[in-house]
RNA sequence: GGGUGUUUAGCUCAGCUGGGAGAGCAUCUGUUUGACGUACAGAAGGUCAUAGGUUCGAUCCCUAUAGCACCCACCA
């Protein structure tokens, strides 16, 4: 009994139990022993964080991934492709924080071990989200190879590049100032603070001499707040303005301290009133300045962004924002104050609690990055470098390693790996130690490392570096990461910076990079806005391979792309589309239906055209995604189906599946199973499912579409028979074109003269516009004829109307007189006979003579 | 302040070695309800941001200008 497919698509019913299915064959899995002799493809899933939920940018990451798998492993490759997950310092600390207080606890009231104990757990909940996730994502990554990046191998991992980065003195504690974000309580690196424009305002103090109160320097600030560690004030050496008040001193109006006036170059003699006041252990420049001139720097702040005990009594514990307040106030009240302006600002934010950054003189972990990255700056001017896609990004990514600053890698946080660093107590002997040491003889360092640190040695050590090489040796470098924009500096610099030192080579053979994923206006997602699009409800709604369809064809390479309501829908049509013709074509089909290697000598020319259609496909669709243009191998396809297959080749064989003529028959589906095939399985990176479940129902289908390879094209297809084909199909387009100007109505019936060469198959070609245009009777003519509207060889007049067939011919005569006329033109300028290349002269002049030629025929 | 991208049909966007402007949606007109949640056939709609330049020829290459977007940066 022949399986029936459903009347209906159905995207829910269709992706059903398939991910499981395809799990039981195992051929996800990188690196099995049958695969070997195959070549090694790798890439690996740029680890979401353990926080929650994929967001649509996720699905479109990692759609996008999934969509290059499955294209390699139908080439033959032997794909490892690895999921992994992150444990996101920052976030998931705040998560189980905000948690902890939900039951009314706190994390120190827990302490570290049961704290930790806490976030295990939140990981291993939200570990299995994402398995759910991925699988309604159709993702076909080798799970039996997942990471984490806090599992064990990686604790190794992240010892030993410790470890060593510090034994060469690339990590070393430095007293600098950092960016502390009072909300979180952590220093932060330099990319985790977002700079906005804030409007601010800026507020002029009187700084009075200490010999004449009378007298006084006007010093403007942002924050005043910061004055109470103010320990200068700082001018320009040339600035002739105040080379006389030098020696003198001035009263800080917070504090009523005594304070220099000292020179130095970093102040800009233009800007303001060219006195600046220099806050060192809360400004960076300022702790340089003050380095240099030796200042003191009290710090006058405590870790949650309150004032400290270096104010005045009365700020002691005040919050720095109503601190900020009241000083003014009080300073107004002095007559301290000059003016207020406001002003519109660049302001740092961070990146995770989006409070403003404090800069703050902290003792904290660093990495020196300038030696690490002139060796990834070297290798990139090598043939050893990676490929960015687009290229353009390489420019970025290289400028960006020219002028990166020291890593700031400690965190004030629990959640993380621990620096491995450890303080004798007895003798204060600092170690280094990839082996825990005894608690009882030694203290660890308290900070654990940014989550980038372990992110940034994924390539290698998510492979098993450094337990084994047996996968590193296979495939390591990556062929490619395939990353949004947004986390280049974050995670692709740094993956380079490690990969380069310590595995020697580029982490990665090629970076492609996408754009985020924006709605229909081009507005980002946001909450606020509630323009965001939930991606399983996309997959609730129409099935997962609609969403893989929009996410992975959709937009150019490095360029955002914007998608709304209306991209799903369209591509849920077309799969409808694609599903109701299999069913067609399917149905057509006898049962048990033997499939035959297509003859091409059997081939008629509407045969021949689509299978000649169909090669310009396949190369089209394999170039594209060769270089990762998934939208432009996608279209190629969509073009196929609709204009080739379905509008054009499907209504033309109708009549003939209906017809007795079995050996036509055997050719049509010969064509049909082959074509159909080929395009379920350039469909399938795309669209898995529908495309698998299709392919069940074809004759003779293997177990699983997994063990078709990418197509070929078909030899030897005649391109003569193709190009007649195609004259075909432009003479019926010819025809009801005529009879729509006519107003004669489609199926209208028409009589025709045909003229033709002398081995054309009249008989197919009768059969054919008898059912296409209603032709009555058609006429075999002499091509001397008068009136014949010829394509190619095939000269066509239609008999109906006398006077609305004059009107089209003249009309015809027209556009032929102008076309002649254009041809005349290029073919008159020396220039262009000359200079252009001469393929183009060449036909440019054939199709003047063929021009001619048809004007003739109508003028005789 | 520096840098990058972008500007093509009403909307969202293609246009990959410079050689007669394309798709989807939306609009309109036909035809069709025996693969199709309709589909098919067709129409209309564009000085390809603007101004120069290179070229026999420019949506495409170069220069400048403008709008939009993004990234980077310590200007008190």
């Amino acid at each position: 009994m022949k399986k029936e497919m459903d009347k209906i698509y159905d995207g829910i019913k269709v992706q059903q139990n398939k991910v499981k299915f395809w799990e039981s064959l195992h051929i996800n899995e990188g690196n099995r022993e049958e695969n070997k002799k195959k070549k090694p493809f790798s890439m690996i899933v740029p680890p979401p964080n353990v926080t929650g939920i994929l967001h649509i940018g996720h699905a479109k990451n990692q759609i996008t991934l999934d969509v290059v798998a499955r294209y390699k492993r139908l080439n033959n490759y032997d794909v490892l492709f690895l999921p992994a997950v992150d444990h996101a310092g920052i976030a998931t600390q705040a998560k189980v924080e905000e948690y902890l207080r939900s039951q009314n606890k706190n994390k120190y009231q827990i302490g570290r071990e049961e704290f930790l104990k806490e976030c295990y757990k939140w990981k291993e909940k939200y570990a299995s989200y994402f398995t759910e996730q991925w699988d309604a994502l159709g993702m076909s990554m080798d799970y039996t190879k997942s990471r984490f990046t806090m599992d064990e191998g990686m604790v190794e991992a992240v010892n030993k590049v410790f470890k060593q980065l510090y034994d060469e003195h690339l990590i070393y504690q430095g007293e600098r100032i950092i960016n502390w974000d009072p909300e979180l309580r952590t220093a932060l690196s330099n990319i985790e603070v977002v700079h906005k424009e804030t409007q601010g305002k800026f507020y002029y103090f009187k700084y009075r001499f200490v010999d004449n109160p009378e007298e006084y320097l006007t010093i403007a600030t942002t924050r005043p707040e910061t004055m109470f560690g103010d320990t200068a004030l700082v001018c320009n050496p040339k600035d002739e303005r105040y080379k006389d008040i030098l020696n003198r001193k001035v009263i800080n109006p917070s504090n009523n301290q005594i304070i220099p006036i000292i020179t130095d170059r970093y102040v800009d003699k233009e800007f303001g009133t060219g006195m600046m006041k220099c806050t060192p252990a809360h400004d960076p420049n300022d702790f340089e300045i003050g380095k240099r001139h030796n200042l003191p720097m009290p710090k006058i702040m405590n870790l949650d962004g309150t004032m400290n005990e270096n104010c005045p009594e009365e700020f002691v514990n005040m919050d720095r924002y109503v601190c900020r307040q009241k000083l003014v106030e009080k300073l107004r009240n002095q007559g301290d104050l000059v003016k207020i302006e406001d002003i519109v600002h660049q302001v740092g934010y961070s990146e995770r609690s989006d409070v403003v950054i404090e800069p703050m003189l902290s003792k904290q972990w660093f990495i020196k990055m300038k030696p690490l990255v002139v060796d990834v700056l070297k290798f990139q001017k090598t043939s050893k470098k990676t490929k960015f896609l687009p290229s353009r990004f390489s420019k970025i990514f290289t400028k960006w390693l020219e002028n990166t600053e020291d890593w700031c890698i400690s965190r004030q946080l629990w959640w993380g790996h621990r620096i491995p660093v450890y303080t004798n107590k007895e003798t204060k002997e600092v170690v280094c130690s990839t082996e825990k040491l005894d608690s009882n003889l030694y203290t660890q360092d308290e900070d654990v490392l940014d989550t980038w640190f372990s992110s940034a040695l994924a390539p290698f050590a998510f492979l098993g570096w450094p337990q084994t090489d047996e996968l590193t040796k296979r495939f390591y470098p990556l062929d490619v990461m395939i990353t949004a924009y947004d986390i280049i500096f974050f995670w692709v610099a740094k993956m380079s910076v490690d990969g380069v030192h310590f595995t020697h080579k580029m982490p990665f053979k090629k970076v492609y990079i996408h754009g985020l994923v924006r709605d229909e206006l081009g507005r980002k997602m946001s909450k606020s806005l509630g323009n965001g699009i939930d991606p399983f409800e996309i997959v609730r709604k129409y099935g997962c391979d609609s969403l893989r369809y929009v996410m992975s064809t959709s937009g150019t390479p490095g360029l955002d792309l914007n998608i709304g309501e209306k991209n799903y829908a369209f591509a849920n049509t077309f799969l409808i589309k694609i599903w109701n013709v299999s069913r067609f074509l399917i149905n057509s089909m006898p049962e048990n239906y033997k499939v035959k290697k297509i003859d091409v000598n059997s081939l008629t020319y509407i045969d021949s055209y689509l299978l000649e259609k169909m090669n310009h496909m396949i190369s089209k669709v394999k170039k594209n995604m060769d270089k990762y243009e998934l939208g432009i191998a996608s279209n190629s396809l969509y073009d196929f189906i609709y204009d080739d297959l379905c509008s054009t080749y499907v209504e033309m064989i109708k009549h003939e599946l209906r017809s007795q003529d079995e050996n036509r028959k055997q050719t049509i589906y010969s064509v049909l199973n082959l074509v159909l095939k080929n395009v379920l399985i350039i469909l399938f990176p795309f669209c898995p499912f529908i495309s698998e479940e299709i392919y069940s129902y074809l004759p003779q289908a293997k177990k699983s579409i997994y063990f078709e390879r990418f197509p070929k094209v078909v030899k030897n297809i005649d391109s003569k028979q193709a190009a007649i084909g195609k004259n075909i199909i432009d003479i019926i387009r010819y025809i009801r074109n005529y009879k729509m100007e006519n107003k004669l109505g489609i199926s209208s019936k028409i009589n025709l003269n045909v003229s033709a060469f002398e081995n054309f198959k009249m008989t197919d070609f009768s059969e054919l516009l008898k059912n296409m245009v209603f032709a009555d009777s058609i006429k075999i003519v002499e091509q001397s004829e008068e009136g014949l509207r010829f394509f190619d060889e095939i000269g066509i007049k239609i008999i109906a109307d006398k006077q609305k067939q004059d009107e089209a011919i003249k009309k015809r005569i027209e556009f032929l007189q102008n076309e002649i006329k254009r041809c005349d033109s290029m073919l008159n300028n020396e220039n262009f006979i000359q200079r252009a290349k001469k393929e183009k002269v060449e036909l440019e002049k054939n199709k003047r003579q063929k021009f001619i030629e048809e004007l003739n025929t109508y003028l005789k």
